[in-house]
RNA sequence: GCCCUUGUAGUGAAAUGGAUAUCACAACGGUCUUCGGAACCGUUAUUGCGGGUUCGAAUCCUGCCGGGGGCACCA
């Protein structure tokens, strides 16, 4: 099943194209041509040609073998809506379009300074469960440039599922058991500890720790290491008590206080967390119940072959009698369902896990009828640096908190030194903008391309980017906060006669698109199309702000203008949190 | 070898099968006695190659070429 198929209904969120399409087709019946017909009702590239366009006419030429522009302007004729449209016009090769009238966007815009932060948001009666998993650290190894996509992607998905109507469980799935864990265990009890290492800032803490996973994944080649890691791997599923399990526990302890104050600072607060090393037992017991069914024995450990599927082979549980992760995939299934009664299971990972998630969820559904379209996965691309994947085994991760750093300092330095911000307003302004800055960049890429990490070229501060959505934002909210508007209902009659210049309309017109676009993003799964939407929103702010002064234009002009400013920073605002992005008065 | 994925200005990206393929960065030039210049306006340059489907293809199909990934005890 695709994701698609969930969402399938309520796809079409805007008014306006509601309206025109029901108006064509109830041309189309009139003319007899045709009773029920898909066609594409889409904003014309170049607005100037109307804001709807039709392309009916096209698609119905060939099997009335007729002229499209002679259908188009049949259709024309029979459509009629005096309330909305202003005027059609009919162009080569056929396209119908759509002129409507302003006093539709004003409309739009009233509604936006109702409804506020709950604009472009919907209601569901029913609203159905979706699990989103994403983040996925490893506790015993450092959180890098990949955990960070892929945290920021999940956190953009729970925020468009839910402002979709639906009831979204953001789930952490970490990895605290396995082979990685055991290395880094033998690693850290190579050397003795530094004395006060337990008060060592977490941060640098975990650098320390993920050193050592670097030392034992080097040293592993040692087939006498490789036994000593096992023999500790071991023990750690058994549940022995030995100095290297509780080193293991202590390590973990010292993770998930790096991991924690990294997902606060991320704005990322889950709702479940799923430790690897709680469904491992379960893990085993599935597999074993079903040999001789989906698995089977093979080189002393049990796998689930492929081949009859068209899938690969894969292990489930080792030789040594351990589950694998894909094992402990199978438990975690379980229990999510079991705990929540979901609607809809979405797990984020990285494009690897691919064809591995696609077995995962061929056995599920074989196991048990009710994963049937439940058990999605959602791969995201990688980071890459020069075009190669970084291994975090080699040392040559890119690490998360490196990132949130650099990001925070070149903020800082771009606030103007005349400000006279205190040093707590300035700590808190450099971090939000740095963030909305590493936010922005991830989401603004297709979710399951590659993005290409350059370090100087990473974080940018200008032209598309998040601090340029921000100080755009700061703007609106600054002429608001100067014009000492209480009461913004009352400036709504001055919208009849004002909004006539060229950018005031644009940027009104561009409002009305967000709660389609807020719909798109969620069923489509693409966040990056939000970053497009805000990213276009601020530019037409921007040449709005640049051409028609607010405060200091004639009455009438300037109530229309604030109006027009107030739903420019809600619609901002709005979008941003799709994103999990906040925003900051000032900057 | 098999499978998945990707190829768009110098660089990084966008574009529901639609009309003249957008942006940003970089380079060059302009706007301003700033409702906050992290801004606005302008100039230059792009769909890997070959077939096919379609009224219409960056987009769908196909062959080739290049990048990334997966394919047994690691997550």
């Amino acid at each position: 099943m695709e994701i698609k198929d969930f969402f399938q209904e309520n796809t079409t969120v805007d008014f306006a194209e509601k309206h025109l399409r029901g108006l064509v087709a109830e041309a189309i019946k009139k003319l007899g041509i045709a009773s029920a017909l898909d066609f594409m009702l889409e904003h014309p590239a170049e607005e100037t040609r109307g804001d709807y366009a039709a392309n009916v006419a096209m698609v119905l030429a060939r099997q009335l073998k007729k002229n499209p522009l002679e259908i188009a302007n049949a259709i024309a004729d029979k459509v009629s809506s005096p309330t909305l449209i202003e005027k059609i016009e009919v162009r080569a090769p056929g396209f119908i379009n759509f002129h409507l009238k302003q006093a539709y966007y004003k409309k739009e815009l009233a509604e936006i300074l109702a409804q506020k932060e709950k604009y472009g948001s919907f209601e569901l009666n029913e609203p159905k469960k979706i699990m989103v998993e994403f983040g996925q650290p490893n506790t015993h190894k450092a959180f890098h440039i990949g955990h960070l996509r892929s945290a920021l992607s999940g956190l953009a998905l729970a925020k468009l599922f839910k402002n979709s109507g639906y009831a979204v469980i953001k789930t952490n799935y970490y990895g605290d058991i396995g082979m990685q864990t055991s290395k880094t265990t033998w690693g850290m009890a190579q050397k003795a500890l530094p004395e006060d290492f337990d008060n060592w800032d977490k941060h640098k803490r975990m650098k320390y720790i993920d050193d050592a996973y670097v030392l034992a994944s080097e040293k592993f080649a040692d087939k006498k290491i490789e036994i000593e890691i096992r023999k500790i791997n071991r023990d750690i599923y058994n549940q022995k008590d030995t100095a290297a399990t509780r080193l293991h526990q202590k390590i973990k302890k010292w993770s998930l206080e790096h991991l924690s104050a990294v997902f606060a600072d991320l704005g990322i607060v889950y709702d479940k967390q799923y430790p690897e090393s709680e469904v491992s037992e379960k893990a085993i017991k599935i597999v074993e119940e079903n040999i001789g069914g989906i698995f089977e024995k093979s080189e002393g450990a049990i796998i689930y072959n492929g081949e009859k599927d068209g899938l690969a082979t894969w292990v489930f549980r080792t030789s040594e009698g351990n589950p694998t992760y894909s094992a402990k995939d199978l438990a975690l299934a379980f229990q999510k369902f079991e705990d929540y009664d979901l609607d809809l299971n979405i797990t984020l990972t990285s494009v690897e896990q691919t064809d591995y998630f696609k077995a995962v969820i061929k056995i599920l559904e074989t196991l048990d009828g009710k994963f049937k379209g439940k058990y999605l996965h959602i791969p995201f691309g990688w980071v890459l640096r020069a075009g190669k994947k970084t291994a975090s085994r080699m040392g040559g991760s890119v690490k998360g908190t490196d990132i949130l750093q650099e990001a925070y300092k070149i903020a800082k330095t771009k606030i103007k030194e005349l400000k006279d911000y205190n040093k707590d307003e300035k700590g808190e302004i450099s971090k939000k903008v740095a963030l909305a800055g590493l936010k922005f960049l991830i989401l603004s890429h297709e979710f399951h391309k590659n993005i290409n990490y350059n370090p100087q070229k990473f974080i940018n501060f200008e032209g598309f980017s998040g601090p340029f959505i921000l100080y755009s934002y700061v703007r609106a909210r600054s002429i608001l906060q100067k014009s000492h508007t209480k009461n913004l209902e009352a400036k709504l009659p001055s919208l009849s006669s004002g909004l006539k210049s060229e950018y005031e309309l644009k940027l009104l017109k561009w409002l009305a698109r967000y709660p389609q676009i807020a719909r798109r993003a969620c069923v489509e799964v693409s966040p990056h199309l939000v970053c497009n939407y805000l990213y276009e929103l601020s530019q037409r702010f921007n040449q709005f702000y640049a051409t028609c002064p607010v405060l200091t234009a004639s009455e009438t002009d300037k109530n229309a203008r604030l109006a027009l400013t107030a739903g420019a920073a809600q619609v901002l605002k709005n979008a941003l949190g799709l994103l999990g992005i906040e925003t900051v008065e000032k900057m």
